[in-house]
DNA sequence: GCCTAAAACGAACGTTCGTGCTTTTTTATA
DNA sequence: TATAAAAAAGCACGAACGTTCGTTTTAGGC
C-alpha cells in the first residue's frame, strides 16, 4: 500500500480524460464503452472493471469536466483580483478555450442531452452548472452590480451561445460578436465606463 | 388517386408531431422508432414504412420542428410591423413557447445533440437556425442597428441561455433576467429609448 | 360486392450495447 | 525471487436497436 501511485489509477485518468473529450463531441449517452477501450488500446472489459456500471463511467467523466474546466476556466481568473478582473478573466478563459481544443464544451453538449433525464448524471451536470452559475454571481456581486443574478446569466448566455453558434457554424466571428457584447456588459459594472473605453 | 386525403399522410403527420416531441426530450438519436410506435399504438415496422430509414424519419422530424416553429414563433410576429417590434414579438413568443410547452426548443436539444455529427440531419438543423438567426438579423437591420450580426447573436443567445437555464434548473426566474437582459438590448434600438421607459 | 393499392402488422435478422464470470497477465512488495 | 493482489483480458449473455420480409387488414373506385 505504500506506492504513491497504483498503476490503476494513471489508467483511469487516461480513461476520463479521452472519455471527457469523446462525451463533449458525442454526448454522454453515445459515449460508448467499446468504443473508448478500442481508442486506449485495451479491452472493453478491462475499461469496464474501472467503473463497474455505465452510470458510474458518466459520473467520473462529469467529474473530469468539472475538475478540466476548473484548471483551465477557473483556477487562470482566481489569479486575478475579485470582482470585473476575474469576471472578464473567466469569460475570456472560456472562450479562449472552446477555439483552441475542437471538442467544444462539455457541458454545453451534456446538459441539453440530460436536462430531460432526471437521475444522478442529471444532477452531477446540474451542480456543476450551478456552481459556476453561483461563482459568475458572486463575482458580479463584489464589483457591485445590482441584479447579480441577471448578470450571471447574460455572461453565462453569451459565452454558451458562442459555443453553440461556433460549433454549429465553424464562424470565428462569433467569438468577436460574443467578445464585444461582453465587453459592453462588463462596461455595466460601476466605475468601468471609463476603463472600458480607454484600455480596451 | 382521387380522394383529397390520402389516410397515410395524416397518420404520418401525427408520427412526426409525437417525434417533434420526443425529440425535444430525448435527442434525435434517443428518439427510437420501437418507442415512437409503442406510444403511438402502432408497430414498429408499420411506422418505419412511412420514412424508409431511421434518418429520413429524423430529417422529416427536423422539417416539422422548423413547421412547428415557424407557426408558434415567426407567423405571429410577422403581423407586427418590421424591425423593433418584430423582434420583441419574435422573442416573447419564443419565451412563452418554453413556458407554455413542456418539452423544451426542439432546435436547442437537437443541436448541440449534432454539432459534431457530420450528415444530413446535422445540415438541416443547421440550416433551420441559420435561417432564424439571418431573418433576426434582417429586422435588425431594418430597426437601424449598427451591428445587426452581433445584435442577433444576442438575442439568440439570451433565448437560448433562457431555454437552457430553464430546462436544467427549473427556475421561473430565469425568464425574467431574459426579458430584462432583451428589453435593454432592444432598448439600444434607434428611437426606442423613450418607448422603453414608457411603455414597459 | 369485387379488386387493387395503400397501410399496418408480426416475426425475424444481424448488430451493438452494457454487463457478468473466469482466466491470464502485470505489478508491487517481502 | 516468490507471492499475493491488482489490473487487464477473453468470452458469453440478454436486451434493444434499425431493418427486412411476407402477410393481413383497410379503404376507395368500378
Amino acid at each position: 500500500m505504500s506506492p504513491v501511485t497504483q498503476k490503476g489509477a494513471s489508467t483511469r485518468a487516461s480513461i476520463l480524460d479521452r472519455a471527457v473529450d469523446l462525451a463533449s463531441a458525442e454526448g454522454l449517452e453515445g459515449l460508448t464503452i467499446g468504443r473508448l477501450a478500442a481508442e486506449l488500446q485495451m479491452s472493453k472489459s478491462g475499461l469496464f472493471a474501472h467503473f463497474g456500471s455505465k452510470q458510474e463511467l458518466q459520473l467520473a467523466t462529469v467529474e473530469a469536466a468539472a475538475a478540466r474546466f476548473r484548471a483551465r476556466v477557473i483556477a487562470p481568473a482566481l489569479e486575478l483580483p475579485d470582482g470585473a478582473p476575474r469576471l472578464r478573466a473567466m469569460a475570456e478563459r472560456y472562450l479562449d478555450q472552446l477555439q483552441d481544443y475542437s471538442g467544444g464544451c462539455f457541458f454545453a453538449a451534456t446538459s441539453a442531452e440530460y436536462d430531460d433525464r432526471p437521475g444522478p448524471v442529471r444532477d452531477a451536470i446540474a451542480a456543476s452548472l450551478e456552481a459556476w452559475l453561483r461563482e459568475l454571481e458572486r463575482q458580479a456581486r463584489i464589483a457591485g452590480v445590482d441584479r447579480p443574478e441577471r448578470f450571471a446569466f447574460q455572461l453565462y448566455s453569451l459565452v454558451m451561445g458562442a459555443n453553440s453558434r461556433y460549433r454549429l457554424s465553424g464562424r470565428a466571428a462569433v467569438f468577436d460578436y460574443a467578445r464585444e457584447a461582453i465587453d459592453r456588459l462588463l462596461a455595466e459594472l460601476p466605475g468601468q465606463a471609463d476603463a472600458d473605453a480607454a484600455g480596451l
